[in-house]
DNA sequence: CCTATACTTCGCCAAATATCGAAATGATAC
DNA sequence: GTATCATTTCGATATTTGGCGAAGTATAGG
């Protein structure tokens, strides 16, 4: 039951639903996120702590940067499952839509020049 | 995304989930959910309000009870989904079987006996 | 080392939420 | 009608949560 309320919590949230959606196509670092939901890097951090938290998101680090990935197909089928109705729910909205369509402008960016960018606001 | 935040957040509370998980078994009035739960009326009445909103429950009345039931097998695929994977994600569980065998002895009660004693405290 | 930098943690505040008891609602039964 | 009763709504309160900026951590590169 921990499990599950501490999954469904994680999911609670309309900004850890892009996040987790944004990184079905892809493994992105902080700075990309941050700059797919435009909010506070301290902010983002914690969202993605919570998602880890519950072992929807794992994490690789490389260097300063650090990437994030969503739970792989070994994961708990308490996860697997999360994810794959996320996956279904969302597919196919327009704030999804919309949400595509810059993670790929954001891709194209490489991110030490996002990185910085964003400093300079 | 509206419809998807609002299913997630309804999930998001330990509560509401035994409340929803014991749906699986039997419709249930909510003085037998009262019960289960071990809240107050008007808490209680809240949750179920909050699942309804979420289609994730629905409800009929009959006389002065009120009962609640899953959603049907016709509902969205999104509410679906979710019905089917808290069912697969709480089945098996310790808590769960615990409510479980607690629902079994509400279930031997009728719920009119069960509103009086209520109400007694 | 020292600086810059990508990220995290902490302290704070505002908004949302869970809970209760009291009052309101709506239906039954006398 | 009046009383009773199951449920809901309201108002108050306590807790949790989401957000930010400032300070802290760890790593790369001079």
């Amino acid at each position: 039951m921990r499990d599950v309320v501490a999954v469904v919590k994680a999911l609670a949230d309309e900004n850890r639903l892009r996040a987790l959606f944004a990184l079905r196509l892809s493994e992105l670092c902080l700075c990309q996120i941050i700059e797919l939901l435009g909010l506070s890097p301290s902010t983002v951090s914690r969202h993605m702590s919570i998602l880890k938290q519950a072992r929807l998101v794992e994490s690789r680090k490389d260097g300063r940067w650090i990437y994030y990935r969503q739970a792989g197909d070994n994961a708990a089928p308490l996860v697997r499952g999360a994810l794959d109705w996320v996956s279904r729910s969302l597919k196919g909205g327009k704030e999804t839509a919309k949400d595509v369509r810059q993670l790929k402008n954001i891709l194209k960016t490489n991110p030490e020049t996002l990185c910085k960018r964003q400093r300079k606001n």
